[in-house]
DNA sequence: CATTTTTATTTGGTATACCAAATTTTTTAT
DNA sequence: ATAAAAAATTTGGTATACCAAATAAAAATG
């Protein structure tokens, strides 16, 4: 019944790592305060707390850094969130642009070992549905991590990092498509009736078969 | 952002409606504090914001009521809860007994859509995973709901309602086993391996098919 | 009916998480 | 270096939810 919630904490740290990892340059707290859209003395007030919980660390020149266990409690939500968005589009078919806030509320939910099984019945996805990376358990984002393109998402972009099928066949046809390791595409669409791929390859749209984009493996840009 | 949750609002409503229904005497702030396992004073000063908003009613005798409106929400949020107790059970692997502290954090979450999409994407349970019957939409349990011996749940006790089949066939096959109309029978078990039913008629055990247990209408007990 | 006992209520606190309005400190620009 | 601007910090509040201890009221018991 103990009420500890500490909600909050897991918005500051996700919203503190974000901002770490967008710009390379420190976080101040009227930063993190317009992040959060709140007030510079409330967030003032919370990082002294989460400095005594060894989450973040208040740095001589005042700004604010992530412990390493503060950065894992954020990636941790970080991954609650994104595998919550999997599902609410994936089961609960809602359209990608409505699951963030449900995800908001979903992501405080405390249980470890129920992300980790919503993470099997999902199919350990390796992103979420805007093309984000989801933290493995441990909080970790795995670099450079190729995927299929059959597993991506459509409207993002990627490069072609490797081929599957190695065949003659299979390379002289990506070649007519001008498809190679290296080279940036943009999925447009997974056609529902054939699960056909419709792809931008330097500025011309091709189109090519599920089994094909099973065999590109891809990394978002 | 706005911090609504009014979280144990929820709980409040919740518990009241059970101590209303369980017995049918009035419940007083005692007997509140004691279900929530809160202190009385605690407890008065949460029923006095729940008059200012029109969810229960202090009567002259200083009993407690819910109002109709707090009924409502009472019964929301227990289709809330147990909803998310059949997801735990039955797409998450959970046991039975393992899901209800899950569920205490999961019935808060704030979307009526979700709800209602999470019972359709269950199959629309009548029951949860304790035999405990699911409100509707509309905060609604049908009374007298009479479900297919096969939705049932093992341990639990029912009463033959009705049949679908009613073959010569089907009846005497019935008649053999001692169920008809009326009958208090238990569910023993459901097994897997073969969708058989294990069932308890009269201190007796008896088998039979699933399409068998589709055919017999009970109610819960 | 008077005395326990139980229940209700009041009072003064606590913790979490917020805010607005100073004030102080630091940085930037002139 | 000084003035202006920006950032950090302090101070005094608020709302939600809790509690312990004291007091008042009601109910039960002999
Ligand atoms: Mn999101
Ligand atoms: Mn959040
Ligand atoms: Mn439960
Ligand atoms: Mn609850």
């Amino acid at each position: 019944m103990a009420h500890f919630t500490h909600h909050s904490e897991e918005n500051y740290l996700k919203t503190l790592f974000k901002l770490e990892s967008r710009q390379d340059k420190k976080v101040n707290n009227t930063a993190l305060a317009k992040a959060l859209n709140l007030n510079p003395a409330t967030v003032l007030e919370m990082i002294r707390k989460l400095t005594d919980r060894k989450m973040v660390q208040l740095k001589p020149d005042k700004s604010i850094q992530l412990t390493e266990k503060g950065k894992k409690k954020a990636l941790l939500t970080i991954r609650k969130h994104r595998l919550w968005e999997v599902f609410l589009v994936e089961k609960m078919n809602y359209k990608w642009n409505e699951v963030h806030e449900l995800a908001e509320q979903l992501e405080h939910i405390e249980s470890a070992d129920l992300v980790d099984r919503l993470d099997g019945f999902l199919g350990n996805p390796p992103f979420d549905p805007h093309g984000d990376p989801i933290p493995d358990k441990n909080g970790k984002i795995k670099p450079n991590l190729s995927v299929p393109l059959s597993d991506c998402i459509p409207g993002k972009n990627y490069t072609v990092i490797n081929l599957i099928d190695t065949s003659d066949e299979f390379l002289q046809f990506l070649g007519k498509l001008n498809i190679l390791p290296g080279r940036r595409i943009k999925l447009l669409e997974k056609l529902k009736y054939d699960n056909s791929f419709s792809v931008e390859v330097q500025e011309k749209t091709v189109q090519f078969s599920e089994k094909v984009a099973k065999n590109i493996l891809v990394q978002s840009v």
